[in-house]
DNA sequence: CAGATAGTTTAGTTTAAACTAAAGTATCGG
DNA sequence: CCGATACTTTAGTTTAAACTAAACTATCTG
């Protein structure tokens, strides 16, 4: 496992991306429409951060861009993935979390 | 494993601090001294969200506060820092990450 | 109790990440 | 070759993280 996987997981958007294309490949398109909160723009930056990081690959097909996650490039990391995403208590805390970054992250900390 | 962990490893900073209170409890006074291109203000909250984020914990001793990874709370993480710390090709690129966080991080990425 | 030591907290600043809007590239269908 | 589709890139803005300086709290020492 490089060191750059732990910064790419670091981000819940870029790990809602890789949950995505986990286990099917899936466009940019496809995946962009799973996250309306953003921009096309946004989330093919982030696609590139993800393929820097070596944690997912890409496929041109025609107009298309299909990604899908590179699992061995995670190593352990894999697992424990795998494990919050199917554990129902991470479900309930991601939702939460995902839920308050697109009413307003800026209320998340601080109260000063 | 808590959600929590993700975001308290996500630093290199705090990755640091976590591998010195790895094995030995430390006090917030020799963390700071191990790290002395920050403030003792600065190590001092990042110590606060490492334990926010449940992964060390802290004992008070007459004047001193000793802290201490709390293994337990890291779960199959605990496992892959260890390993990354191990390493020695991590050992390299944590020292090229942490001389390029003094010397500029500004200068990291971005082109433009 | 005064001063020193050890650490935390606050308020404000700097830096970096994430984002948007818009321009740019590539491919297809007619 | 034109316009539409699918996506990327750029330039600039917003947001959040990390940091600093300084004030603050607590404990010990003479």
């Amino acid at each position: 496992m490089e060191p750059a996987v732990l910064d790419a997981i670091a981000s819940p958007r870029r790990r809602e991306i890789l949950r995505l294309v986990w286990k099917k490949e899936l466009t940019a398109g496809a995946i962009h429409q799973a996250m309306p909160d953003v921009t096309f723009g946004a989330v093919s930056l982030q696609l590139k951060a993800l393929l820097r990081a070596g944690v997912i690959e890409a496929r041109a097909e025609q107009r298309n861009r299909y990604y899908k996650a590179r699992r061995a490039a995670l190593g352990p990391m894999a697992a424990i993935l795998e494990r919050m995403w199917d554990d129902a208590l991470w479900k309930l805390k991601l939702a939460a979390e995902l839920e308050e970054t697109r009413r307003g992250p800026q209320r998340k900390k601080h109260k000063h």
